[in-house]
DNA sequence: TCGACCTTGTTATACTATAACATATCTCGT
DNA sequence: ACGAGATATGTTATAGTATAACAAGGTCGA
């Protein structure tokens, strides 16, 4: 399945904007106005955001934040499905279509730091053959790649 | 592929002889006695081994090692592909094979933490091919299972 | 009203990783 | 022999990432 995706040219407030919409039919209430603003900070772009960048961008905003609040707003977006922890960057990116999202990989760019994310089908692939052969039973899988997207790749 | 892998009985003792005499073999004197003693420690289960871990165990030894001593020879034994690093352990195990270890995927049992390395082909798969369409140069993937391996399911 | 649960605030600390500089050794070409 | 460059190690200090633990307020139903 092919996303829309960063990489590309794209209508990035409607992006957003529907990103933000889902996240309120998903959480109601539960999206505090902390947990929200974390979301609006993580769609701002494409790029993934640390949790001591968040951190930050909260203080600029007046906020008195501590390491914890940025840690757990991100944990309930990432417990939502809203958002994702990108293990190879240490940082987290908003779920741009949280409603069909079952096992995400990503695409990292390494020069521009863009990520897409990019559905794709594990109960087929060689990793579920090979766990299934070993008895092994997968609850969760990572997988991120590293490389480079179509607009860094011409120097 | 399958490994007779780690969450299987199997011949601890030769499995670990033939990971370091095909790293002796790899590396010649590169393979240092730092170096060689960290592939040891990390051949010694199929359990990743955080830097500060071996560190510990390093220092338990007498050698009065600082954490920069941990990541350099760690570093040294992933880009010899004699080791990987487990992005979600922050953690490193041995490679088994490395003589043919182009893409390695990784099972995680969460309830024993050792780890199975299983080969992938990723040329072939769904990532790859949404990879190509949007036009995105995949230099490197991390895949990683988390899950129960054979042994931990049963209660 | 009480208690269970959720959310946030706050302090302190643990864990992971690297920068930067110093020293030693080897090897290669001149 | 000499020096330049590459490699390896020692050491100090610090940066970056993450969580434990306790306090306090809010809601809601029994």
């Amino acid at each position: 399945m092919i996303p829309s995706g960063p990489f590309e040219r794209h209508d990035h407030a409607s992006c957003r904007a529907r990103a933000l919409a889902q996240a309120d039919q998903v959480c109601g209430e539960r999206l505090t106005p902390v947990r929200r603003r974390v979301l609006e900070l993580l769609l701002e772009s494409h790029v993934a955001l640390g949790a001591y960048d968040v951190l930050e961008r909260l203080r600029d905003e007046g906020h008195r934040a501590q390491p914890p609040v940025a840690y757990r707003a991100l944990d309930f977006l990432v417990a939502q499905g809203l958002a994702h922890r990108i293990e190879r960057l240490n940082a987290f990116i908003a779920c741009h279509r949280p409603a069909d999202c079952e096992a995400p990989a990503f695409l990292i760019c390494r020069a521009c730091n863009r990520v897409a994310e990019t559905g794709n089908t594990p109960k087929r692939g060689a990793l579920a053959r090979d766990a299934r052969a070993l008895g092994f039973e997968i609850e969760e899988t990572v997988i991120e790649a590293r490389g480079l997207c179509p607009a860094c790749q011409t120097p």
